[in-house]
DNA sequence: TGCGTTGTAGGAATATTCCTAATACCCCCG
DNA sequence: CGGGGGTATTAGGAATATTCCTACAACGCA
């Protein structure tokens, strides 16, 4: 048996989908949520198997509240049901620790297969969504800043985004620490970063780590 | 009219996928590759508008050749078509710059929606694979090494990850940088982490930025 | 009450940057 | 053709930034 929460401010929604679900045999909605507050209020007090979260409840912002429980439920799965037919935020969801992302045009049998499939800890992904997190997952194309860097800049470049220092590429290259230091602040320039961290995220980014 | 570029080593199925391509008005095979290089020589040589490769070829790997491809030609749809039931295969050739994936149980009528897709530019995903992706995006669940640094710890280690140098979280924090260099020295020895850049990776791959 | 952890630094030793500059190379234009 | 201007590669000296080693007080816990 699978225990349901269903966070979601319209009251007809949440209706509907009690109805919905009222002929599941092995779902059971156990309890309701009208805003964020509410709803960590409720996975506070009581074990739910799911919760099927609206996203856009007024108060707190979805993606937040989605990072607020998982924080302290890392183990909830959440399926997110919503109005936005914007993709970009179903990634951001899943970002933030969403296990699913369904609208609210889906059918009910899409609905209680998500709901099945992320409370036995799978996620539950559209097409639609599934293209956009395939998008953001692929290499950027087209030029990019680290082009623009000269041979010797790109090589000292992969050194510090693999997290060598100044000293120990200056002695691979056999170069004075100061000559790797003048590289390392081009680089930095030429590609508007301002620290190593910057530098690694582009690096990541790009897929330029070995 | 989309013109295809098949690469399988093994002849049957390219003979299958031309047959099932030649009853579609807008798909055309104007090309096939027996292996990587023969691959890497067809596309130099001539334009087309998907490159439908087998994951499995002889030679080179098949990410590998991906890369290679996606390096040259950034703007050349690829569609994987693999006998590989593990989407982690998957999951890593998109990383590497595919821009679908689908295994050869797949109907025809699927060959050919992907084809249609990735040629326009976009992604073709399907839901298996799509469950990966949406793992591999999630945040990492259960206990991670930085839940063993302290408060204050955890604080310097979120400034370090964000690309602050030492003295302006010494500043910020109103601490000697001495201080801070010590929280730093800590949180790289209870982490195990030897660089900036192993902390930024840290810090992406469990969503620990803001 | 002793021991590990946390938070805090100082002094000496290193590492890195900042500013400057030399050489070499390439390309464009008069 | 020959100079000017730009970029690439290389460093030195002085100025900062960071680490290394050490230490000490506070806190919690067994």
């Amino acid at each position: 048996m699978i225990r349901i929460l269903i966070a979601d401010d319209h009251t007809i929604m949440r209706e509907g989908l009690k109805r919905i679900l009222d002929g599941i045999d092995d779902i059971q909605v156990i309890g309701e949520a009208i805003d964020g507050h509410d709803t960590i209020t409720k996975v506070r007090s009581e074990s739910f198997d799911v919760l099927l979260l609206d996203l856009s409840m007024p108060g707190r912002s979805g993606v937040d509240l989605i990072h607020q429980i998982k924080d302290e439920f890392p183990k909830l799965p959440i399926l997110i049901l919503t109005m936005h037919e914007e993709e970009q935020y179903a990634v951001r969801a899943i970002r933030a620790g969403a296990n699913g992302y369904l609208t609210k045009e889906s059918a009910g049998t899409q609905l209680v297969t998500a709901l099945r499939k992320v409370a036995s800890g799978r996620p539950y992904i559209s097409m639609e969504v599934a293209e956009q997190l395939a998008m953001s997952a692929m290499p950027a194309s087209g030029d990019s800043s680290h082009t623009s860097l000269s041979d010797r800049e790109f090589e000292v470049f992969c050194h510090l985004a693999k997290g060598k220092s100044i000293t120990e590429i200056g002695d691979m290259l056999h170069l004075s620490v100061k000559t790797v230091s003048t590289h390392k602040t081009r680089i930095m320039q030429k590609m508007g970063l301002n620290s190593i961290s910057d530098l690694v995220q582009y690096a990541i980014a790009h897929h330029l780590l070995n």
